[in-house]
DNA sequence: GTCTATAGTATGATAGAC
DNA sequence: GTCTATCATACTATAGAC
């Protein structure tokens, strides 16, 4: 393994576990064994590694996320459930990545957002825009009866739960196994999410 | 208004913005008009700042929770839309700490889960461990099919799409102006909120 | 490519004069 | 209570020897 991608591994290990701001050069380059200097040798630039680290897991996860949502066109009927049901595979697939690649990919998708990352969120969006709007698409399909703006709302409010859920992870993995002896696996929070996330975007509007 | 007031006040506006580790003692000081030394002498360090901020609100806010709980008892029939309703009056009484105190709160609160802040999150439990325990109950009762560990990681989902609606509520209501002519009040959105979150807690679990 | 050494900057906290 | 000055400690980044 070369040192750029024990650096990278590292990272992602420890960006996952803490954030990015609250991750230091030091941590990772103590973690991968490597000299202090070569993260800027190799990357130029946390702000470069931090998007390496990203690139990594975005660069698999569009498009496969893509195609699943193009094989909803085989269905007569669109459900919300099977709309979020096409993130499972895409998401269950970046075990190739790293072991904990579901968990760290949405961890780090979390801090992505919640932190004031602006150059992550405008990559994110630039890079794989379409499809977010085919994502847009289907949800409009299998809820007609929502207004656009209405649809825009919970889209939102899906983003708002999901991101929490997963900055949040550790934290709410140990309170559940303290107070109701259940053992959660990071990327198995997606399975409690999206019945709850589905069930609000097909919510009768406010009354 | 005393120093200490002052470094209260500009603290929360700040930590509100940024979170508690990206905000620095120097931020708040500057932003105060006071000395740097004041926040050690009149607080002893920023993690008891930190509390002193999110006492300020919770004292206030849990027992109002609590007194609108209470009322729930009237009823026969036990909604989870009741419940979350529960919620409006003690939110926006919190006008009464500062003009921003409702989306303020909330955003403390998200910071509070995510940064890794044990000493927060004990804070809040041990402090006020009975009125989450009497609103855990509530939502058994309005949804009895739901186990409690279920009832568990909903509420927490909940907790992320709110706190995510007042962080970006200003973005939010800007692009729903632009694009679907729609007018929206900042203290509105709790009505679009309010039957998401209900219809996700309502939702059958995974299947 | 890899290292040491260090520059340059920011942080939380504190001692001590007033 | 309030201030200045400063300590001790982190951080990112880089220059320069090997």
């Amino acid at each position: 393994m070369t040192t750029k991608d024990k650096i990278v591994n590292a990272a992602e290990a420890l960006f996952a576990e803490h954030g990015f701001e609250q991750t230091s050069l030091r941590q990772i380059t103590s973690e991968a064994g490597v000299n202090l200097a070569s993260v800027n040798y190799h990357f130029g630039s946390k702000k470069a590694l931090i998007q390496a680290v990203m690139a990594r897991y975005l660069s698999r996860f569009m498009p496969a996320l893509a195609r699943q949502l193009q094989s909803l066109e085989n269905y007569q009927q669109v459900t919300s459930r099977a709309v979020f049901d096409c993130f499972r595979q895409p998401l269950m697939a970046l075990t190739d990545v790293s072991r904990q690649g579901p968990a760290n990919f949405l961890r780090l998708l979390g801090f992505a957002y919640s932190e004031i990352q602006g150059h992550l969120r405008k990559y994110t969006m630039t890079e794989f825009g379409t499809v977010i709007e085919q994502l847009l698409q289907w949800l409009h399909r299998a809820n007609p009866q929502l207004s656009d703006a209405e649809l825009f709302w919970r889209l939102h409010f899906i983003l708002g739960a999901t991101v929490f859920a997963q900055v949040s992870s550790q934290a709410l993995i140990e309170i559940a196994a303290a107070d109701f002896d259940e053992q959660v696996d990071p990327e198995h929070i997606i399975d409690k999410l999206i019945p709850f996330i589905a069930g609000g975007l097909d919510s009768s509007a406010a009354g």
